[in-house]
Formats: C-alpha cells, structure tokens, sequence
RNA sequence: GGGGGCUUAGCUCAAUGGCAGAGCACGCGGCUCAUACCCGCUUGGUUGGGGGUUCGACUCCCUCAGCCCCCA
C-alpha cells in the first residue's frame, strides 16, 4: 500500500529574491525527497509558500517606500518563479496572505485558547512617541547599563553582549527617528510551552529515528521553556479573532508554521477534493518530514509540536484524533559564499535567478546536492562549482550517456537486439539495478550527498564497463556482439535516468526523450492563479499523478527508435570564475 | 552573558578506543568511441593549538583559538 508522505518545506521570507543559500538549505535536498518517494510509488503532498508577514518584510517596505502588501506581492512572484524554474516540484507553494491561511490561522488560535494552550497576560510594550507605533527591541537603542556603550540595543549591548531589556537602556532613542520611546503595559497572548514540556520531553526522546544532532540540540532546548509571546503591537499579520484587539496582530512564526497544515488545507480546496489533506494529517500511518535550516529547529520540533498538542481534537480533525506530529525534523546547515556569509547588504549573495539566468538548472542543483550543507556548514565557490560541473556532472553521467548514445545511434538506430549476455554484462547490470535499494535507502532516510555520490558511483563503474567492452571496436568484428553491449549500455543508462532523476530532473528528461520514449517522467510544474472571495493569488504546483517515472529497473524495449543525441550538460569555461567573482566585488 | 555545535589531504567527506581512508582535484604513463572516459603509478596529513586518561586517542576528559546556531 502506499505510503502517505508529507514533505513539508520552510517558508521563505518574502522580503526579496532567495538567495542559492536558502535553496541549497531545505529547498533542493526536500525536492530530491519528493521525487523520488513519488517515483517509488508513495503519496506525496509537498507543501511550502512564502511568509508574507514578519518586521523583515515591514522594514524592507518602509526602505524601499511602498507598503508592506506591494512588497511581499512582488517578491511572492519572482520567488514563485525562481522556485518553478529550479524545479521544485510542489504540490503547492503558496503564500501566507490567503484568506485560507488566515481563515485555519484563526482556528488553531481560537482552539487553542479554549484549551487553555494560549492564554492572555500584561507585558510592558516600547512604542515609537513619535508614531505610537510599536518598537521592536532591536529598533532601540541607549546607553548600556551595565558598560555604558552609547550605542547599546534593545535586546542586547553590542559591546559587553549582555542581554537587556530595552526599559533598562540610558537615554533610550528609537532607531529609527530617533525619538525617545515611551513604555507602557500591552496585553498580548502567549503560548504556554511549559505545559507541554515533559510531553514533548517523551516525544523527543521517542524520535530516535532523528538526526542525532537535531534531536540532541531539541532535548537541550527543553531544559528551559518558558512561555512565548504569539502576538506583538502591529498592524501586519493575521488579526486575532477577537474583539478589542484590532492594533494588534499574531506574530509571524506562530502563523508561518500553520502553513503547512493550511497549504495542505488549500492544496485539497484546490483539486476539488476538500477532505483530502486529512490523509496526510490525521492518518497515523502518514508520515510528515520537515525541512529547514538549523536556525529554524526549534519552531519545528518544540514550538510546532506544541501547538499541535495544544489544539488537540479540534474542529478540522472532526474530533477523532489529533493533528499529527512531524516524523522526521530535518534540518540543513548553513552555505556561505566564497568563505563568507551571505550577505544581500554587503553584495555576498547569489541569487538563484542570476545564476539559473547563466547556467543550467541541474548543473545548480547537482552542485548544491553533492557540495550541499547537509551535515555542516559548507561553501559555495565558482571553482569548485565549475570544477564539479565539468569532471564530474559533465565527464561522468553526461559523457557516459553520450558515449552509449553516439555509438548505439551511429550504428543502430534503434535499441539493438541482444545476443546472449556474458558475465561482465550481467554483473553491472545487476549493479546498477541494485541502485534502486541502495539509493532508494539513502533517500529515504535524507541522507542525499551519499546517495546521489552512490548513483554516480555507478555511472562511473559504467564508464568502466564501456571502456572494458569497447565497443567500437567489436563493431568492426562482430556486429552481434557489439549491439549486446549498447543494449547493456541503454539499459544501464536507462536505469540512471530514474536513478538521477530525483537530483537531475530536466536532463533525466530529456534523456528519456533521446531514449526515444514518449511522454513525461516527471511533469511540469505551473504557476497558477487561484481565485478566493475577496482576492486572487498566485500558486506553484504539480500533477504527479501523470508522471510516468517508477522506480524500479529498465525494460528498454529492444527496436525502440533512437532519437539523434544531444549533449545533456554543458561543459563550462573555467573563465565564468573569473567573470562571477568580478559580479560578486562590482555590486 | 548563558547554552549547544563544528574544525580530518587542495575540495567534499569517512573512520566512536586498535596500522588515518575514499571520491574528486594535481603530476606521470597507457588507452581513446565519447563533452577525455577508463586503466596503472605517483603526490598529498603534527586529525585547529596545548595538556590529560590509556598498552594504544581522530575517537574519552580539560583547556585555548577560530567559525556557526540558539536564547534574541
């Protein structure tokens, strides 16, 4: 029976274009996952979108002179767009400004107020005296009580990095016109994680299945847990649904995590089958994997978790049992750029638009996989990017699907009819195939360095077995013989098309189709707008269900037409080094 | 300031107390259908520094440095 799996992807800031950092992260490697378990037969429903809400948005805004509704507009599209073109197949990426999300936003927090998992208390609150706005802690700024730095924070002294209350601050000025701001008592909601701390305690230490870092770095996260503020004085977010709060709004990470639940919500809205997403959150047997960068563990295996917890039975699951918990947290390192860390301000970044506008979308993500931040912090370099693109990506896979096609084409046609295999051929195919368990392993439990480093693996031993076997020279001698090895030869590569095809969707493609097969492995995906009631947004998603991939080995069919090849990678002039290091110092 | 983590060959990573390894890069030779693959040889390390435990330490403990994450 199939599996349901949920893959669950970190919702970007929509506060400007993503950078290769953010996909390399969560983005890329969750993809890979999705592919392959729809291709090994399993129900997959991947789920992300931007985060529209959140001060980064609003302060990028006010920068750039528009509101915050027109910025995140404009960035949702062009993400949209750079996540389509990357090949991220999911089944919805949307946006947390739908009338949808605000809609099960609302709900959960409703619930959970009846559960007593939220509750109302009074804080002290820093508003601008200039506006009456809300000042976010690290907008203020004073002299540091404790070393007397005139430029301390409101969270912190830059200096001696104690930790301060901005009311401690000498001489306390807003940032951001200077004003003094003025302190006084706020009501806001708060999440009450201490009463689920030794629930969670008990989950966690159940989740042995982790990575051990991430289920170490969770543990270690529950010694304290105290109680987390979910609102703030603004008027960007979802309102809460109650009277007598209009200026204020729920904080971003308490509505973003809701996401998933509500893209799927949505996802299910979409396709006209409303209950749908329940398979995938209320089925015990369903399994939920969440991807994200390590800075965002904590939402994802305590707060999220607890939030479930908190909602119980509540009204989406018709009272029958709870929301499911995540199965799997899995969380990524940190890229940097050039030794240093991404920085739009200060020009280190690349952005995934710039670098899909120059290069191929595989090549990308071939790099990102086999170099990417999966188990520590890893750097992004040009050399090493064209380096790994031209001997490994390019002289591996790419000449050894050249080499097969060339010499079955040129002297074939069609795909050759064998004559008796001999033990050599029998060996690497039986290699290869057995590719399916081994990389299909390495998947499943998101281990894809060494997956996609185990099915090259095999593409190199191929290049073995060809070298061996030399064809070219068979031909001459004995025709027969020679169109046994290019059948082993098609048949190998065309294992690797489904092998790869999880990392390298668009060459897999496109070698399917020189194969001379018909029809898609892995669909397209489209940008779509969706029209609610009071407003239309945009979506990016996918139709699984007409990919015609499976993971399992090839039956080439013997006659099939061959269709003319064509190199399937680009091999890169090592000067583009030189040129992106030059973009990199000019912005 | 408190907590957690990382540091192994040029690069990416293995090795959880038992002779420090692999892939790629680099150098040489062979082969050459192909976007130069494959084969052979060579090179490459004070495992970030220092100290300790041990017959034996990349591994365990202490300490210092650099970097990262969280509290924020």
């Amino acid at each position: 029976m199939n599996k349901k799996i949920l893959v669950a992807v970190a919702w970007p800031y929509a506060n400007g274009p993503r950078h290769v950092g953010h996909v390399a992260g969560f983005g890329v490697p969750s993809d890979i996952f999705a592919r392959y378990h729809r291709l090994a037969g399993n129900d997959v429903l991947m789920v992300s979108g931007t985060d529209d809400h959140g001060t980064p948005s609003m302060v990028q805004a006010d920068k750039e002179g528009v509101t915050p509704k027109q910025l995140v507009d404009r960035y949702n599209a062009i993400i949209g767009e750079d996540l389509q073109k990357l090949g991220l197949s999911y089944d919805l990426f949307t946006r947390t400004l739908t009338q949808n999300h605000y809609r099960v936003t609302q709900d959960l927090f409703t619930q959970m107020l009846k559960t007593g998992a939220i509750y109302k208390d009074t804080m002290t609150g820093t508003f601008s005296s200039a506006t009456g706005k809300a000042l976010p802690d690290r907008y203020v700024e004073g002299t540091c009580p404790i070393c007397s730095y005139g430029e301390a924070r409101g969270d912190q002294c830059d200096n001696c990095g104690n930790q301060l209350d901005p009311a401690d601050l000498i001489n306390p000025r807003s940032k951001i016109d200077g004003s003094p701001p003025v302190f006084k008592p706020t009501e806001h909601f708060f999440l009450d994680l201490p009463r689920f701390k030794e629930q969670l305690e008990g989950w966690i230490t159940a989740q042995t299945h982790w990575r051990p870092n991430v289920r170490a770095f969770s543990l270690n996260l529950l010694k304290e847990v105290p109680p987390r503020a979910i609102t703030r004085d603004l008027d960007w977010g979802v309102p809460i649904p109650l009277p007598g709060f209009d200026d204020k709004r729920i904080y971003v990470w308490f509505d973003a995590v809701i996401g998933y639940l509500s893209a799927s919500i949505e996802w299910a809205h979409n396709r006209g089958t409303p209950d749908a997403w329940q398979e995938w959150w209320l089925d015990p047997e369903a399994r939920g994997y969440y991807f994200m960068g390590k800075d965002n563990i904590v939402f994802h295996s305590e707060i999220w978790p607890a939030m479930l917890m908190g909602y119980g039975e509540g009204p989406l699951t018709g009272g029958q049992r709870p929301l499911n918990l995540p199965y799997d947290v899995v969380s990524s390192e940190f890229l940097t750029m050039e030794g240093k860390k991404f920085s739009s301000s200060r020009g280190v970044v690349i952005y995934v638009r710039d670098v899909l506008s120059r290069y191929d979308a595989d090549a990308l993500r071939y790099y990102l996989t086999i170099g990417g931040p999966e188990t520590q912090d890893t750097d992004f370099t040009w050399a090493e990017f064209v380096r790994r693109n031209n001997d490994e990506l390019v002289a591996t896979w790419g000449n050894l699907v050249n080499r097969v096609l060339k010499n079955a084409y040129n002297n074939f046609d069609v795909v050759p009819q064998p004559g008796e295999l001999t033990e050599a051929d029998r060996q690497i195919l039986q290699a290869v195939e057995a590719g399916f368990a081994k990389v299909g392993q390495l998947l499943e439990t998101a281990r894809f360095r060494a997956a996609l480093q185990e099915a090259m693996g095999l593409a190199a031993m191929a290049n073995g077995y060809i070298s061996e076997q030399e064809p070219w020279k068979v031909i001459k001698l004995d025709r027969q013989r020679a169109g046994t090895i290019l059948y082993v030869g098609l048949r190998v590569v065309d294992n690797l098309k489904i092998l790869l095809c999880p990392f390298l969707p668009f060459s897999s493609q496109r070698l399917h189709e020189m194969l001379g097969y018909e029809g898609t492995i892995a669909g397209p995906i489209t940008l779509k707008q969706v029209a609610e009631a009071e407003w239309t947004h945009q979506i990016l998603t996918c139709e699984p269900e007409t990919w015609s991939g499976r993971w399992e080995s090839s039956r080439l069919p013997v006659g099939q037409e061959l269709k003319e090849p064509v190199a399937l990678f680009r091999k890169l002039d090592p000067k583009v080094v030189d040129e992106e290091l030059a973009r990199l110092t000019q912005d």
